[in-house]
DNA sequence: CCGGTTGTTCAGCG
DNA sequence: GCGCTGAACAACCG
């Protein structure tokens, strides 16, 4: 379920609740219910992988985790985390982390970060990046501060695209490359939306899970990698490391 | 039917 | 206080 594009879809699948008033409240989450009752829904946003439901004074935050799903106008044979009745139907998610956000959005989130957000500003990222040069790439394109919305899929994908392998750190990728992987991890989870959305996405999977690279047939390597400790899946070949020679003083 | 995982948080330890 | 590790959560797919 849970990478930022797929956030995206379902905002957009619940565009007819927004406005309306929340009738009645259910589910096993431990926030206060009540609190919620007989508001109305001011707005939906994401920040990455947060799902975000705007009230008046409070926002209530739905994070999927791994697990996570949801449905609309229908329910799943299981208990519901948290489920909203509306006048015009009803809102359901399951398995997930629920927390209430008192403080304003925009003083918990910065909009810059989110990878498919109108605010997304490529300099911030980089200039995150390049204050930690010793990180890999397979762990800087998860850090959620820097790229928010991006996960593992999107992760591996990117680093395909721009033929960097996962242990490259951020200090040693030409800033070409570093321009590159920016740019790639917004565009990439915008061609993941799409993809989502017309349910093809796994059709354009280019090296995740896949056996044998794309570009050149040589067998992909499958490995956890990183402080993140993520599966990684990069071709040998294709995928260049770039790692600099230190001269020292 | 078992093993692995599109993710994050937190406890525990050195 | 830090960085690191592992547990916990718990559903679906192959």
């Amino acid at each position: 379920m849970p990478e930022g594009p797929s956030l995206v879809i379902l905002k957009n699948a619940v565009q007819m609740f927004k406005g309306q008033k929340v009738i009645a409240v259910s589910g096993n989450t431990s926030i206060d219910k009540d609190a919620i009752r007989d508001l109305e829904v001011i707005d939906f946003k994401t920040w990455g992988k947060h799902f975000l439901i705007c009230f008046k004074n409070f926002t209530v935050r739905i994070h999927l985790l791994m697990f996570g799903s949801y449905a609309i106008n229908e329910r799943k044979g299981r208990p519901e985390r948290l489920s909203l009745q509306f006048a015009n139907g009803e809102l359901n998610f399951y398995t997930c982390s629920v927390q209430v956000i008192e403080e304003p959005l925009n003083e918990v989130y910065d909009w810059a970060a989110d990878v498919l957000n109108d605010n997304w500003d490529a300099k911030a990222a980089r200039k995150k990046l390049k204050a930690q040069p010793g990180t890999l790439v397979c762990d800087a394109l998860l850090d959620q501060n820097i790229f928010a919305g991006v996960g593992n899929i999107i992760k591996n994908e990117v680093l395909f695209r721009i033929k960097v392998s996962p242990l490259t750190t951020i200090g040693d990728l030409p800033p070409r490359k570093l321009t590159e992987m920016i740019h790639e991890a917004r565009n990439y989870s915008f061609d993941f939306l799409e993809w989502k959305k017309a349910f093809e996405l796994k059709k354009h999977w280019l090296v995740y899970t896949k056996k044998i690279c794309a570009r050149d047939k040589t067998a992909i390597i499958k490995k956890h990698l990183g402080k993140t400790n993520r599966r990684s899946f990069y071709c040998p070949v294709c995928q260049i490391k770039y790692e600099c020679i230190k001269i020292s003083q």
